[in-house]
DNA sequence: TATGAATGAGGATTCATTCAT
DNA sequence: TATGAATGAATCCTCATTCAT
């Protein structure tokens, strides 16, 4: 019986998720690899056969924190444009709502960044961007067709914002969590929005 | 006699580069983490004395590949606009020698990126940051001033420019190296400029 | 209450042996050591109070695989010699019988040979063998009595017995179980008598 | 570096040798499995890694003690019969110096016994007994060829061969190691030389 | 009877670092 | 300078067994 397709009871789904999250904290906090099971059952405070019980591998119990953060962060965004049909409105909300959960976990949003950095993990990295970008270029692409954002590849400014709001999170709202992050989001949106409005420099010639 | 101190001859300063080159290898290619001390030595067909004779220990390896690769940007950054005086074009000059260096420099990249996700190593990271941001908010805020760049945070600013160069580098440039990086960097500079001349929130409203 | 003289219902009983068997199938392939538990309940498809319930220990289960083995063993090959008075033809029957209980037995049997080498099972198997030495020497000493069998120690020529039986049952016979294995068993039957008429040595000066 | 490749100072040769002597015999006393590496390096009076700087695991340990074994006992068997033509005097010969062998390193063969029952090993342990029933084979077929010996499957034959004197070895001269083993392996000898020159079963009708 | 969950000692293995030569 | 050898703490993981329900 893998620990796959365990049928957990509801207090088993409840130590499950308490791992996952003190798991979490620690990876983002001391690192992946410098973090031990065995720090992250003494910190849950229990023995350390619980862990396996619940998880293949500290490797897997990374790939599914993963995993659920790109989820929710994608969730996250869908849900913010999911009542707006002007694009250039939903690329706005979108790189908002993308501040605003990267703001509130700011602990996964660190083992993501690592994750890219270590070939065991970027493959799944990489396809969770690819994904975000298709999804963020949705709307840019509508909005060019309208000819309201210049020619543009798509794919590329949505990379560009995935990287103006990735590291202004991680280097100027997770610095100060106390602080107000809405100035930031609010500058940040505007960099976008006139990145990708920009006219192409061959229009300035 | 620490190993800070040590006076190398010439064939021992190469060694020593070796072991830097060898070690930035492995260290992007599989983590710095699941690289060992022997799969550098091994790799460079030495014993392991050799290693501790020029390196105190794998993290001051470490240490020293993020603090020489800092260095080399900075350097070829300034480089590049140092005969330059219009701050439009020092920004533009600056964004594309940045994302040149960083095209010819990817595994130090990965492991900038790497250490800033971790305790141990963030500090340097971010300071590197900070002195870039600085340099890049430099003429920044001399465009500001001249009225030439709506006003604006010149330090968040030049994060945002790091933020899209890293990224677009990470994930377009790196991921096929032997594409010609010139038309993902004229966008990203195209994309740069446009979001720092964005004119403010408060302008549209 | 201690497992032992726990009084078990008809489907107790069912259960008890479905694990007997299960376990006695995968110990023999895998390994005792190499198979756990939860191999052995996973297997069986139930939890793993159950296998406590039946069983103090794994120890205890393989201990009771291997009493009942060599019981079975036993049993069949007194069976098989009851209605025979002849001790050259009981000789005879008892080798055939016991190949063949060996044949039908080969997960058994690569147990007993395991339990052999490890200092923890060794000794019930030693008991054992010396039985069936035991009851294989008997017709043995009658035949030298009367004259047919040249003088000899009859335990060791029992003991050869027991060696090319079991080894022409594990390499030749084990070894594809789909074929038939008559031939085999009829040669060592010859080899074996042939062992024991052989004329003792001084005999030969 | 792997393990296999490196090359051995006499020191490290020395200390090698020792960790195989002195796993050897722990695993021949407490078993394979329940001896750990930890009870084998300490039994060394060295460090963990000592072990691993010799062998790649635990289980390559084991495999190379059966190999030695197994490489072992047939250069002395074949040494045993190297200057002798007649083949039923090498059949003599053979099933002596095996004899001899086997007394002689009881812990191996308690091993080689353990490893046959073993999925893991066993197809190593069933290559060197196809070896040295090939072996044995090749004088009893010329013995057939020649008349001397009754028409048989030679390999049938040598099989029931080694059934006998590891059998004997096993439960007779181990049980007893100062005793001498003179009486058994003579025993021995002419039970497997009586075996084999029984007539076969269809003579007999 | 039965199960899912928990325990924690123990096991194999790795690895940064040191040392004798 | 350089090497092979050694160290031993630390790591991931397993597993026999127990327990609450």
């Amino acid at each position: 019986m893998g620990t796959e397709e365990r049928q957990l009871t509801a207090r088993g789904e409840e130590r499950r998720r308490q791992i996952i999250e003190v798991a979490t904290r620690l990876f983002a906090e001391r690192g992946y690899h410098p973090t031990s099971v065995a720090d992250v059952v003494d910190a849950v405070g229990v023995g350390k056969g619980v862990f396996y019980w619940y998880f293949p591998s500290k490797e897997a119990l990374l790939a599914e924190i993963l995993r659920e953060g790109q989820k929710g962060r994608r969730r996250h965004q869908r849900d913010a444009i999911a009542d707006v049909d002007d694009p250039v409105e939903q690329m706005e909300r979108g790189i908002r709502s993308g501040m605003e959960w990267m703001a509130a976990h700011r602990e996964v949003m660190t083992l993501i960044r690592f994750a890219a950095t270590e070939e065991r993990f970027a493959p799944g990295i990489r396809k969770g961007e690819a994904v975000a970008a298709r999804d963020a270029a949705e709307p840019l692409a509508r909005a060019i067709a309208e000819g309201r954002v210049p020619e543009a590849d798509p794919d590329l400014l949505a990379r560009a914002v995935v990287g103006v709001t990735q590291h202004l999170s991680a280097t100027l709202i997770h610095a100060d969590p106390s602080a107000d992050p809405t100035p930031v989001i609010d500058a940040a949106v505007r960099f976008c929005i006139g990145g990708i409005l920009a006219a192409p420099a061959t229009a300035t010639d």
